[in-house]
DNA sequence: AAACATTCCTGCACGC
DNA sequence: TGCGTGCAGGAATGTT
């Protein structure tokens, strides 16, 4: 699931239901996700309060109390779930639950990730910025910082595909799969195209439409491809506006071109040959 | 049964 | 030669 637009999607709930809960305790039932939980995870959650909930690209950040944050990425196949006191028994995924916190209102928060691919950390709050995961990250794609300027700063001499360029988290923040695809076809700009080749009006173009695909994304709370769910276990409806993404052999909504699909970066990649150039 | 929403690592080629 | 950078490829893994 996991881009930026689910990730802000889901701190925008969790942020209605779980700020001032405590976390009474924390159970990991599979520590072994991309890195293993740290050992002392456990007894470190356990007693802190959730002080308040940000987003840096991917990442889902947790304030507690006593001054460290936890870092939480989905990774391809993960999902935090806030759990209500009444259905949290009985909704117990043995397979795949990796770690659950017990909140003091008796629901619980929880880490569903079959693929592990995802992270749980703890950092100190001030390092933050310095952590391992964070600190080559590039700005955020809704703010000034992702500008024509930059882009084409960041473009020049690269040879490599637009599309993987755009999905480099050094480069911008949070975009993967789904929305390099949607954002490059808002823009015009074929997947393929060599980023250092990219005009300044292209650049303007992608610019432009990056924050725009990925507000009305996560005002629809996202994409559901296959089984994102979020924080309520809600899929997302981005799915049925997307118009390219998984559309490969069907006709473009604007000219009725015939949507393809092409390899870039390793990556499935579908655009309009049409109006993409 | 091939494809897959993410990140991280290795190794090669190239240029200074 | 040595070093840094860019880029391709692959691995991690379970589900549909």
């Amino acid at each position: 699931m996991p881009e930026l637009p689910e990730v802000e999607s889901l701190r925008r709930l969790l942020a209605r239901s779980v700020i001032g809960r405590t976390i009474v305790s924390a159970q990991i039932n599979e520590p072994r996700l991309r890195r293993a939980v740290a050992p002392d995870f456990r007894s470190a959650v356990g007693g802190r309060t959730i002080e308040g909930l940000r987003r840096r690209a991917k990442y889902l950040i947790v304030d507690l109390s006593g001054g460290s944050s936890m870092l939480v990425h989905l990774g391809m196949s993960g999902s935090l779930t806030h759990r209500d006191a009444r259905f949290a028994p009985g909704q117990f995924d043995s397979r795949h639950d990796h770690v659950c916190f017990q909140l003091d209102d008796q629901s619980a928060l929880v880490y569903n990730d079959p693929r592990r691919f995802g992270l749980l950390k703890l950092v100190p709050r001030g390092e933050l910025d310095s952590t391992a995961e964070l600190k080559a990250i590039g700005p955020e794609p809704i703010g000034e910082g992702f500008n024509v300027n930059y882009l084409m700063d960041k473009t020049r001499g690269r040879r490599a595909a637009i599309k993987t360029v755009l999905m480099d988290q050094r480069v911008v923040a949070g975009i993967g799969n789904i929305y390099a695809a949607e954002i490059l076809f808002r823009a015009g700009v074929k997947p393929t195209r060599r980023a250092g080749r990219l005009t300044r009006l292209e650049a303007e173009q992608i610019v432009g439409a990056t924050p725009a695909i990925l507000r009305e994304a996560i005002d629809s709370r996202g994409t559901t491809f296959r089984s994102y769910r979020d924080s309520r276990g809600r899929p997302g409806k981005f799915a049925s506006r997307l118009k390219v993404y998984g559309r490969a052999g069907e006709p473009c909504y604007a000219c009725s071109t015939t949507i393809r699909n092409t390899v870039v970066g390793q990556r499935a990649s579908f655009y309009c040959p049409h109006c993409q150039r």
